[in-house]
DNA sequence: GTCTATAGATGGATAGAC
DNA sequence: GTCTATCCATCTATAGAC
């Protein structure tokens, strides 16, 4: 029950994904460089030379991890970006396009979600990731397009280089969403703010990215 | 003219801050673990026991920098903020207060300044820094507080918990403008966005930011 | 496939001459 | 204060037994 969901074809050992698993969680919640190979099969119960014989290296690992990871959030967007510009003839509002792009991350987010880790593990290695992150992050321009291109065509009355800043605010208010950040947050609201009520995060992220997308 | 002012009392050696420019540097373009003491004093071109004889190892070098400069954005930001308030009798609007948090850092964002790298340094020391710099974010939420307190009392009609997240918005999209971020958004945009017009973007950051908080 | 043992490289820190 | 040389810990990766 704790191992995700698998995607690829074969089935793998069991081993990879105890590595898998074990691997994103330590380097969410510490970072890549803090993280060493030891640490990783120490927390999966594996031998040491596990994560060399099923990634090829510790640096093949985080990518593989990332790309994975990146291509499931992608894959949620895209889905409901999709089925937004069915409801609406192919030209959906600026609303339920923002909404696309952040409801996913924030299902992921939910402490009752065993994704929560898998998204602090991507605004992590966005931060901290090497070149090789940096490739998938270009060739996941293509996927924030669809965003970019639709909300285009949701706001003509805006320079087109309005709503790209405009989208790159509401991806900065995503990528917000760090453990740090929050607990910093409910420090300094004195609790106020409850980090387990994703649903209500996710209509107040909504809500300022829309009215923010309406402005003058 | 490539040294900092200085704002210690006395005289430092001038090795003292050619290790602190170049660890910054450095620091800010590859990641705090990705810099070795060697590419540090290689940069700076002084000896290999500089960093150690003046700051007294690796981690206390990289935490002096964080404390300086944040003391020193804090500062700008604090005084934006007290002027604001004396122009309008001790309550300022929330677009005065927004511009308080952003125009600092985005001051430092302008090509044209010395201080670029140092918010880049910032940027990513709060996300990759271990122990020590939670430490001072910790610290730093007095500082913010004056402006959350600010933000509640100028927003009399919203929920409390309400103008914590919106702070938190707000926040996230000052944190976004790190180089690989910009050049990304600038690939997306086919070259649209200009990232060397930052007081075009400050506004579109005040604008993005008031607009939000005015939602319903 | 799994494990132990170890090679090979790197980096932080320091001793001690000047 | 500055420099060189070096110690010592740690890490990744791999060879080779089982």
């Amino acid at each position: 029950m704790s191992l995700n969901e698998e995607n690829a074809p074969e089935t793998e050992a069991a081993t990879k994904q105890l590595v898998f698993n074990a691997a994103e969680r330590l380097f969410a919640l510490n970072g890549f460089q803090n993280v060493s190979v030891r640490d990783i099969t120490a927390e999966a119960g594996v031998n040491l030379a596990s994560v060399n014989y099923h990634f090829g290296s510790k640096d093949s690992l985080l990518f593989e991890i990332f790309r994975r990871r990146t291509a499931e959030l992608s894959r949620e967007r895209a889905r409901m970006l999709h089925e937004a510009a069915d409801r609406h003839g192919g030209k959906p509002p600026v609303r339920e396009i923002i909404t696309a792009l952040i409801a996913p991350p924030l299902r992921w987010l939910d402490p009752a979600n065993d994704r929560r880790i898998s998204l602090q593990f991507l605004i992590r290695a966005r931060s901290e990731g090497g070149a090789e992150i940096r490739e998938v992050l270009s060739t996941d321009v293509s996927h924030l397009r669809r965003f970019s291109d639709a909300l285009l065509a949701a706001c003509p009355q805006l320079a087109p280089e309005e709503v790209y800043w405009r989208l790159h605010f509401v991806l900065g208010m995503i990528h917000q969403n760090r453990f740090m950040e929050l607990d910093r947050l409910h420090v300094l609201s004195d609790g106020l703010t409850r980090e387990d009520d994703v649903a209500g995060l996710r209509q107040r992220m909504v809500d300022f990215a829309a009215a923010g997308f309406e402005a003058a």
